[in-house]
DNA sequence: ATATAATTTTGACGCGCGTAAATAAAAGCT
DNA sequence: AGCTTTTATTTACGCGCGTCAAAATTATAT
């Protein structure tokens, strides 16, 4: 690779014995050129290592090639998991992926929202905070900018929302739980910040209905995303005051669990099927962490490859259809059942 | 606000009735012009909701008000603790971040650094891979880009260093661990993807050779970021072989120590300070999941706030030197021993 | 009020590339 | 070979803003 003095497409042009133009239209789309011509490109671009401007190119095509991922927070490992596999779908495709994270805040949602209006991106991936979204602006983003929902869906905003069936986590646990032991009880966030959550909630007692069991909704104080403190002040009161209606708990999230198995822990309480374990239980998410708990955590799993891999499928759609799709699709996948020790 | 149908800064401007020139200065440096001046433009700016073309902006500016913040996994909470940190001091000074994870991937980390180079940063806050790092490419790209490094050093690369005193870390536990029990084994990977793990079990090995102890090494195999894993599987190896010289371990990092309780629980082996318990555990780097574990871990802790504000406000100072500092600086921030049940 | 310094305006050019239309060349087909 | 279709070239303009120099204006100090 020799020097590269090249300051523009139009030397770079020069030396390929090419016109810019065509140049141009190279770098937009490989395969808009002819095979023959673009083969010479290709020698010559690693013979110089030329790479067109991106500000010169952005500000003049109609079509940036950026993608806006946003999740509610990063913080999380779920989210960092799920961001990871789509970034490398749409770098795969072509496309240059920019992360951001909320940070459970609205302020911070909003202002991500307004930088990536000045991106102009093709498209984007936005993961709302749910309650906690302005859902006036995030509707209007939604209108300018061709957007995909995913994990947390917001009700006709979006040109698609693509995430995990709750009820399919939730009827799974249920089932288990009380087909194995004591009927399980509900144990989450009296005003959870994400709208799956009340999805959950209302899953868990449409099947002890079907399964003629009386429900039992465990509902704890806490604010913000730091649901593991939540989860562990809440069952410290709850175990304390012997306020758990059975021996079966069921958590609405994974990261609630973690903070119940900290509080049991702390009490001396065994959870799990042994026959010293007081207490079972189950969880939703298959958090990457969920695995390693004292005992593992029994739960629901998303299934983050199909959910990450239709999301951007869609969004190629949505682009690829001009910044609409004829409906707003809601895809929701399936969970799996994972038994480990806490059940 | 009224509808804006403003398309560009003439425009603007003539509704001001300022010039353009003086209103580009106000966007690069809103202090830069009189405050009679700013005080009109950001009435006309609250009335009209003109935002300059970013695209435009940057193609002609010598530099941008971008700033590249890479971290080596952003699925482990502590880069994306770090990188939240950071990313608002950045927002509040006026720049622009833009999160990148390598995910533990070189070739992801040099594509990075290729993408940071055609984004024209005005600073680079680069954690790096550490032993998976090219080194010879990160040199020249921090020939080319003020960068500072952060958390995992490369000596002599980059204009600074920000990080963690691997030897307060290491010399608290130890410390603490030998004080109050028996002599603590040092348990890590035998090829640590990190130079910080080379750093500690330095330290430890000083620090028992200064105690007058007699020092071990529990190196288990395994590579990759999936640190959890590697520790519980090296963690079961060593319990159920009896490899384990005494009744202390001291991981070298929080990670690690998490697989090392997951081992445990699965053996039925307690951990902690009780009478019952028949291991001590400590570890480092207070990962944000540590005070939940089962027992909660004893570890020692980064200053994350000092860490992140001195990388900051060190790539500040290196930008507003013009991208070179006098000497090149290592600047390492104390730990701070965290007592907490499994020691 | 006057001199001086600081700020703003005017006018103009350039950045690197997208894009469009007309033309030319090449490829594919019969 | 002659035709059609596809692809590339030529030429030219525009995008939105940075930046510069000279001129005009405004603020500050004496």
């Amino acid at each position: 690779m020799s020097q590269n003095n090249i300051r523009n497409m139009d030397e770079f042009a020069a030396l390929c014995g090419i016109s810019r133009p065509t140049i141009s239209k190279y770098f937009f789309d490989p395969n808009s050129v002819r095979p023959s011509t673009r083969d010479r490109i290709e020698a010559a671009l690693k013979e110089y290592d030329y790479r067109p401007n991106i500000y010169a190119m952005n500000q003049n095509r109609r079509l940036t090639k950026n993608i806006g991922i946003v999740v509610p927070y990063l913080a999380d490992p779920f989210f960092a998991e799920i961001a990871r596999v789509i970034e490398r779908r749409c770098i795969d495709a072509g496309f240059t992926p920019t992360l951001f994270s909320s940070h459970g805040d609205q302020n911070q949602e909003i202002a991500i929202l307004d930088t990536l209006r000045s991106l102009r991106p093709a498209g984007v991936l936005l993961a709302p905070l749910g309650r906690a979204s302005d859902k006036a602006q995030i509707e209007e983003f939604c209108r300018d900018v061709p957007t995909i929902l995913f994990d947390s869906n917001i009700e006709g905003v979006g040109a698609a929302f693509v995430g995990s069936d709750n009820f399919s986590f939730v009827s799974q646990t249920v089932e288990y739980l009380s087909r194995t032991g004591n009927v399980p009880c509900f144990f989450e966030m009296r005003d959870p910040a994400n709208p799956n959550a009340n999805k959950r909630r209302h899953a868990y007692l449409e099947m002890m209905r079907r399964l003629n069991l009386e429900p039992h909704l465990v509902k704890i104080d806490g604010a913000g995303w730091g649901f593991e403190e939540i989860g562990r002040l809440g069952a410290l009161k709850v175990l304390k005051e012997g306020l758990l209606p059975t021996d079966t708990v069921l958590c609405s999230n994974d990261r609630l669990a973690i903070g119940f198995l900290s509080a049991c822990h702390e009490l001396g309480i065994r959870v799990g099927r042994d026959e010293d374990c007081t207490i079972r239980l189950a969880s939703h998410d298959d958090h990457p962490y969920s695995r390693f708990t004292c005992p593992s955590l029994t739960t629901a799993a998303h299934d983050y490859e199909a959910v990450s891999d239709y999301a951007v499928e869609t969004l190629f759609r949505l682009i690829d259809a001009g910044g609409a799709l004829e409906t707003r699709e809601e895809t929701l996948f399936a969970a799996r059942l994972i038994m480990r020790g806490s059940a």
